[in-house]
DNA sequence: ATATCGATTATCT
DNA sequence: GATAATCGATATG
């Protein structure tokens, strides 16, 4: 789709607002998109690109609008769609979403029991391990779907929310490059990951 | 409130 | 053998 086949930086923005559909073992889940980070190719050290083309990504190499699903820490699964034409590589990292609807699944997928309050719907998706838990996405089921269209299970709609006023900041959790402002976040959403900021 | 640490494995050097 | 696009638990102010 034309929409991935751009700067990783301008579709990290443009999917600001958007809305993470997932459909899986008969529970529908949907989540709307608060935070993200752009990840770029050979010239961006903390990519998974970086290193050059591998099986493990070579999904970040293929065409623009398909799920990157890898495993971190022995832990924790992340998303990310891939961007950019075939052969060249780039995607955006899926961070946080607010939760809109089967929370409730979302919530047994994540092993939690407490009440739904605002303080526990921010443990169903905010963090990029905790919205692949919530949404029981792993790489053996999901890498290298097609995330534009609802028969991959897993896909991304517009609901027509107005554009959203985003903030940019440094990227979260690396170690090389780390100083690019290239993670994207609706500001002030209270799904977004880290530390509440009182302001904004 | 922030800081540190262990879990656990795929991937690459 | 080291590291990692994380999380949750524990410790400390």
């Amino acid at each position: 789709m034309e929409f991935y086949d751009r700067d990783p930086r301008l579709v990290a923005r443009g999917l600001l607002g958007k809305v993470l559909v997932r459909e899986a073992d008969g529970e529908g889940m949907a989540g709307r998109i608060v935070e993200v980070e752009a990840y770029l190719g050979s010239d961006d050290a903390a990519a998974h690109a970086a290193a050059g083309l591998t099986p493990r990504n070579r999904v970040l190499f293929g065409p623009p609008g398909r799920s990157y699903v890898y495993f971190i820490y022995g832990n924790h699964y992340c998303l990310n769609v891939s961007c950019l034409p075939d052969g060249v590589a780039g995607g955006v990292l899926f961070r946080a979403l607010e939760p809109l609807a089967g929370l409730e699944a979302m919530a047994r997928n994540r092993g939690l029991t407490g009440e739904l309050t605002e303080r526990g719907r921010r443990l169903l998706t905010t963090g990029p391990g905790r919205l692949c838990e919530a949404m029981k996405i792993t790489r053996a089921r999901d890498n290298d779907l097609d995330l534009t269209m609802p028969e991959s299970g897993i896909w991304i709609g517009d609901d027509g929310a107005r554009r959203p006023r985003i903030a940019v900041t440094p990227r979260i959790g690396i170690t090389k490059s780390a100083d690019h402002p290239l993670r994207y976040i609706i500001a002030g959403n209270e799904f977004v990951s880290g530390p509440r900021s009182r302001s904004q």
